[in-house]
DNA sequence: TATGGTGATAACATTTACTTAACCTCATCA
DNA sequence: TGATGAGGTTAAGTAAATGTTATCACCATA
């Protein structure tokens, strides 16, 4: 995701926060809307679709935390990372925050690097979010995409990428059957061509790393992962 | 399965983190219930059945991993979805917390919509397995075309790729009669020529590996697949 | 520039599936 | 009754698909 389609929602009634912090993140390279009010802000929420939003506690018309219930509500809204502005030690709001959906506070008073530091890091948490369970396992298997390793019986198996994408394919649905045109779409890139004895190849290696009888092949068809 | 029926046990030591999670879980629609250390966990999950345990590794009385391994033991509880809270970078307690039995890690500091995600993705792998989706049961045979395997009286047969598609064919519509020239057409392609025993041949060898019973000739005309 | 890992490929070996041919059985009907 | 046609059976040959190994080009890195 480029920075420049990352959209964030800043809310707050002062219009001095809203300028530094606004001029801030804009030169980031983010997309900034902003709203003066609870009330705005939802309705801005629900048409733009911000991917973070930033809230004032404390604000006339609509507080920050009922705005942040409303927007919980939206199904549209529910990735969305809501994070609010809250002054140093009001540990109260924190909770009540946390208790209407916030993902995360900052505190105020606001110093500019601190807040784009800390909204960097919650949009790679969105990142993070989107390939969610990056950690699964088969059997006696570990396969950890994040650190790109492999754990089999306590033990790690660094696999060169293309076995890595392979076996994390075959072993993404155990049991399913691959046909080998759609292991090259998926491994290689529908683009690519390669010789008919490349998959064979690999899986040869990832038989001699991981085990001979975890891939099965079927004739004709491809190959599977089993338990 | 509707949300509602879907239990999830929350196991931590902290009162805080239970209501923190707890409260995000249960505004997910989830059914949640809590315990504070292993034993209690123990208890509840053999009473409860749930779907999912969360489980904090550190725990007074009985830590997670033990209680995952007793709770392992149990025969109800085999196909519940085991994970872990553990603190970043402890790689020991996920390597032992997967020996234990679990299926999943969750790093604290914890984060309500990681893990809610991570939660939804977990549960997701849960109704996969139950859902059948390339698989049809005919009489004491069930063909999975996604496996592209055949199971028997519950043993698993292998067949070859056309002796697959010919029963495959056959046993899409139990009764019907399909012509040779259907079969020729489905199974080999209406480009390929082939001689006149073949189909015979693969009919011959189904009913060597399925059973005689299963296929009836009927002459002149072609093949059926009977209950 | 040397090194080592990666990934592709070619050449060959091996395995398996598929087809065929030859022969067999059975029912039907002139 | 024996000629005919349809399908059944078997083993063997062939073609197709995959397995295996060695080798080479490429790239990053020391």
């Amino acid at each position: 995701m480029n920075k420049k389609e990352i959209t964030i929602l800043l809310v707050d009634d002062e219009p001095d926060i809203l300028e530094i912090v606004g001029y801030n993140l804009t030169a980031e390279g983010y997309n900034v809307l902003t709203a003066e009010n609870g009330v705005e802000a939802v309705k801005i929420a629900k048409k733009k679709n911000p991917h973070l939003i930033i809230l004032d506690v404390m604000m006339p018309e609509m507080d920050g935390i009922e705005a942040c219930e409303q927007i919980r509500k939206l199904p549209d809204l529910q990735n969305t990372i809501i994070t609010f502005l809250t002054a140093r030690g009001e540990d109260y709001s924190q909770v009540a925050g946390f208790d209407a959906g916030a993902d995360d506070y900052i505190t105020k008073p606001i110093r500019p690097k601190v807040l784009v530091s800390k909204v960097k890091a919650l949009l790679r948490r969105l990142k993070e979010d989107e390939s969610s369970d990056n950690v699964v396992k088969i059997g006696n298997l570990v396969i950890n995409r994040d650190e790109y390793k492999i754990i089999k019986d306590k033990k790690e198996i660094i696999l060169p990428r293309k076995e890595f994408e392979l076996l994390s394919l075959l072993a993404s649905k155990p049991g399913k059957v691959f046909k080998r045109e759609d292991i090259l779409d998926k491994v290689w890139g529908n683009e690519v061509i390669v010789g008919g004895r490349t998959i064979d190849v690999h899986i040869r290696k990832l038989r001699e790393k991981i085990g001979d009888d975890s891939f099965k092949t079927i004739k004709g068809v491809g190959y599977k992962f089993v338990v």
